[in-house]
RNA sequence: GGCUCACUAGCUCAAUUGGCAGAGCAGCUGACUCUUAAUCAGCGGGUUCUAGGUUCAAGUCCUAGGUGAGUCACCA
């Protein structure tokens, strides 16, 4: 069926077969209750109606091609140039604002590339088409296509003086508030479509996250390294201390893990003669949601054969800076309120001093969880009693030292039993070559020398191996594969993850992961009472 | 999981001590050929998150539940 782009002329009263389609929607017996008149408002029933009278006009409300001329931007680009003339363009876009004065109205018009006025006079269109269609059928938030000459108002404001509308596609929800947008969280978040054409700041955010990964990988290929792609379903997981989530391949009759983190599958390509990999993608880790923690988020891993974690440090503060410089244009940015100045080198202070320094314990006086956490108690803190030693330090430290960490900061020096894949102190025995990287009160990065002892690497496993027996739900399972890897023999490496998320919320200021996730989780709505689980039955949970 | 707070028209928000549920935008009708958050006149629009309870009377008080936010616990 051919479309009539010249809406205003088609024969009125004719009926094509879209029309019985829309109409069949409207009927008591249409096949889902989505659009049944009574469960819409009465905005909702207008565009439906409006919908409906386009059919009967002879209009295709979606129609499959659209002939475009010009971006908004381009056709900006195209006046400032003083190459326009008098040749019509035809933009297309979403109408966003209307304002309709009698026999001329104003439009606003936007597509991905920016907005622009659109001017419309009952004279320069087709006969009828603006009484009838064009004040009467055509709501905010359709999308149109609009041709005519490029001119410049009386208030200065360049325009489509239109001469010709197309009609794209029907919007049959009412648009929110044009000035306010929307504002409420839970709606924004689960309806993110919504967010992003209503709230243009939201869309920025996610530009700048793509410039991001971008400026990552800029810095990352420039420095010889190879981008991989490792498995995300493992049968089994580890390089990190958390829990996994859990799912099962039903032909091969196996439960698999989904990542925790890419670190020993990337190890493995260090063995295998890659002396630079990366990678970036998606990590899952079956814990708590909060500001700065999404189950499913975007990590960077890198490893580099022949350095250790005091090259890893130089390089992160180059490559956090080249990111920066790339996204704004300099090293210092400001985020919520603080000014934090990224221009390397960044401040070094090992863990045990800056923990002394904030809490007046120093752990290496209290080398047992025991009494750790007796002079933990007599310092007023109440640490949890299931704890063992590396988790009393880490707690001290999340809790006292990480929130005035605003600066960039690098915590070195990390105890052994915290760090299981990390290579040990040749000055001391107790300590791993590890640091963190923290900014505003946030850990962005963890990376260290790695351990490419087998036999070292296996002691260190069965260490893990006894604290998951003994109830610590996130001690590493021992990986005889990986061991067998470092077998054949790993060179020195370096090793570095970093939150992409969290990166991206320092270089946009906002202050919850959310923000920089598109569709973060969300927990899903459950109607009134309580229905009946059909899934499940074979996808066995996680002890 | 504990505690605190929030949920009202399509959107943004009001509603006094428990006393007729309102406004702006959006929508509908009309006027208007240079507006740009257009303006002006009129009209319609509500399961006040859900289910109970107290009361002559509940958006408001009580109980339970849902969802979200914050916080603590947890979580490199």
């Amino acid at each position: 069926m051919p479309n009539s782009s010249v809406p205003g002329q088609s024969s009125a009263g004719h009926t094509c077969a879209h029309g019985q389609k829309y109409e069949g929607m409207r009927m008591s017996e249409s096949i889902h209750p989505i659009f049944e008149p009574a469960n819409l408002s009465d905005q909702e029933r207008s565009r439906l109606h409006n919908l409906e009278a386009l059919v009967a006009a002879g209009i295709e409300p979606y129609p499959a091609r659209v002939k475009r001329t010009h971006t908004v931007a381009d056709a900006r680009a195209l006046f400032e140039r003083g190459d326009a003339g008098e040749d019509a363009v035809t933009v297309t876009g979403r109408i966003k604002r209307m304002r309709i004065m009698g026999k001329m109205s104003f439009a606003d018009l936007e597509d991905g590339t920016g907005s622009i006025q659109l001017v419309l006079r009952k004279d320069s269109l087709p006969a009828n088409f603006y009484d009838d269609v064009w004040k009467k059928l055509i709501d905010l938030g359709d999308f149109v296509g609009a041709t005519g000459p490029l001119v410049v108002t009386k208030t200065g404001e360049l325009s489509v003086d239109v001469r010709e509308v197309q009609f794209l596609s029907k919007a049959l929800k009412p648009m929110p508030d044009k000035w306010h947008g929307v504002r409420d969280q839970e709606k924004r978040y689960r309806r993110r479509y919504v967010d992003l054409l209503a709230n243009p700041p939201v869309r920025d955010i996610f530009r700048t996250r793509a410039v991001i990964v971008r400026a990552l990988r800029d810095f990352l290929d420039g420095e010889g390294f190879l981008e991989v792609e490792t498995p995300i379903l493992q049968p089994l997981y580890g390089g990190a201390a958390a829990r996994p989530f859990v799912t099962h391949h039903n032909q091969l009759h196996q439960d698999l893990y989904l990542r925790i983190s890419f670190e020993l599958y990337l190890k493995r390509l260090i063995v295998g003669g890659y002396d630079r990999v990366y990678e970036i993608g998606r990590d899952f880790r079956n814990e708590g949601v909060s500001f700065k923690h999404n189950p499913e988020f975007t990590q960077l891993e890198f490893y580099e054969a022949y350095a250790d974690y005091q090259d890893v440090m130089r390089r992160t503060e180059e490559m956090v800076a080249h990111v920066a410089r790339q996204v704004t244009g300099g090293t210092t940015i400001t985020w919520q309120g603080h000014t934090v100045d990224l221009t390397p080198p960044w401040r070094r202070l090992p863990l045990r001093e800056a923990i002394l320094e904030a809490t007046d314990i120093d752990y290496e006086a209290y080398p047992d969880a025991e009494s750790l956490a007796a002079e933990m108690r007599r310092l007023g803190h109440d640490p949890d009693p299931r704890s063992n030693w590396g988790k009393l330090v880490d707690s001290l430290m999340a809790k006292h030292v990480e929130p005035h960490l605003i600066q960039p900061t690098f915590l070195t020096d990390y105890p052994l039993d915290v760090s299981p894949l990390a290579k040990g102190s040749p000055d001391d025995p107790r300590l791993v070559e590890r640091f963190e990287g923290f900014m505003v009160g946030m850990e962005i990065c963890n990376a260290f020398s790695e351990l490419n002892d087998p036999i070292d690497q296996l002691r260190r496993f069965i260490d893990e191996a006894y604290r998951a027996r003994h109830g610590d739900e996130e001690a590493h399972p021992v990986d005889e594969d990986y061991i067998e890897a470092l077998s054949y023999g790993m060179p020195p490496t370096g090793g570095f993850g970093m939150g992409v998320d969290r990166l991206t919320m320092i270089l946009t200021d906002t202050d919850t992961i959310r923000e920089v996730i598109l569709f973060p989780h969300l927990r899903t709505i459950r109607e009134g009472g309580e229905e009946e689980e059909g899934a499940g039955e074979d996808v066995p949970s996680a002890q």
